[in-house]
DNA sequence: GGCACCAGAATATGATCAAATTCTCAGGTG
DNA sequence: CACCTGAGAATTTGATCATATTCTGGTGCC
């Protein structure tokens, strides 16, 4: 009578496999790289008990580890919000972006299998597709998918887990201004990413990068700099 | 009769004013970043309620957060255990820190104030106070110290946490290898540092810290190795 | 050697206590 | 007379704990 462990189980959706801080953390950390939390936002416990329909405990272990992430800011007395970033914060991600992801760009470019590339364009091209009809939301997703699969065939889980904290801080921000400046003004440097991972070039890669990231994050100061 | 802004209670210890789960966080952090928990080594959420003698629930947060931190691991199952860094785990590391803390060795050389150089110096001396007498848990503690003073004053706080995880990442590998060989054998480039510091040549530190933080990592890859 | 059982630990809930913000109303002032 | 100010109550929210439930890993029996 027991099937815990039969296999259909293990085919894909398994929502009951995963603990309930797990799913609460997945949840909440999508609703702030995509965008339906705005800076400045009071995220409260309770408030997220009954969105989230999740117990207390949960819900409190999600709020540690998106505050540790980065995600998330502790304003001292007990209220937690979604962070609003400065000029000064946005030099200092550009900065960081820069190095880590540019290096994880070279580790891919000498790793990366032809079929692995194929699935990279692929997601570039629903990229194309939602910056093309105007699509905030599936812009948002499909450039994070975009950088996030190209990082996991680095081989490099330490600074993967770094780039990955890093888009945690500007996404909500990220969300704001391409809401108010639309999808098309956003540059997309990823066909030259893709060139360079073909030619198996790491330079060219992480200069790819380099001007991908720079461009984006210098779009976000713009367009934050338009709203104060 | 309110005495609620009195400053007396500010003076110094409040030992009630910081919650829980914050204490509780920055007790392990302290026994992770300066060794008494060893790689490898299991973490019980009960064990360690008996031990610090907290509730179920703040210890659970802080295991969160440590856990998001990259300073314990999430075995899969419900097991957490500090971390053991393989080969590829230091090489990673050692690119993280040099390109980070070496910015932020430039940052702070341009803000410090001549009193808070003659601060690190002070620090520098009981380091090397304790590497004279053979202090381990005292070089941990001075030489963790010396790096985040010199963080605080390059008005990054962005980068400084991310150099803040990092060292979480390596402190249980660094005590075991100064455990093993001594104090005497690390390196330390302290001196040219603060030398940089004084002349206010921002690529003089960043060339100095290069240098302390690649032998200081080297001679944990050189130690792991020895003990396989 | 494999399977069932058992002990122990982790997960999750809800209740209770404490703190902070907000709201309200009275008093005073321009 | 209207508006600003501030003390205090009320409500909202966070922190912590005790407890029930579920799951993992080991042990012993067949």
């Amino acid at each position: 009578m027991t099937e815990t462990t039969s296999l259909p189980a293990a085919v894909h959706g398994n929502p009951a496999k995963l603990p309930a801080h797990e799913i609460v953390y997945q949840k909440l950390r999508a609703q702030i790289l995509f965008g339906e939390l705005v800076p400045g936002q009071a995220v409260t416990i309770q408030g997220l008990v009954e969105t989230l329909e999740a117990g207390m405990t949960p819900v409190r272990e999600a709020i540690r580890r998106l505050i540790s992430d980065g995600a998330l800011m502790f304003q001292g007395n007990r209220r937690v919000s979604v962070p609003l970033l400065g000029a000064e914060d946005l030099e200092e991600l550009i900065f960081a972006r820069k190095t880590i992801e540019c290096e994880l760009a070279r580790r891919a470019t000498i790793q990366i299998s032809a079929a692995d590339i194929e699935e990279l364009a692929a997601i570039d091209n629903a990229l194309d597709k939602a910056i093309a009809t105007g699509d905030v939301a599936g812009y948002l997703v499909q450039n994070y998918s975009f950088h996030t699969a190209l990082y996991s065939h680095a081989n490099a889980p330490i600074l993967s887990d770094i780039a990955d904290r890093l888009w945690l801080r500007f996404g909500p921000s990220l969300r704001v201004v391409s809401g108010r400046l639309g999808t098309q003004s956003f540059p997309d440097r990823h066909k030259d990413i893709l060139d360079a991972l073909r030619r198996q070039d790491p330079e060219m890669a992480a200069l790819a990068m380099e001007r991908d990231v720079f461009e984006g994050m210098e779009h976000v100061v713009q367009g934050l700099r338009v709203a104060n």
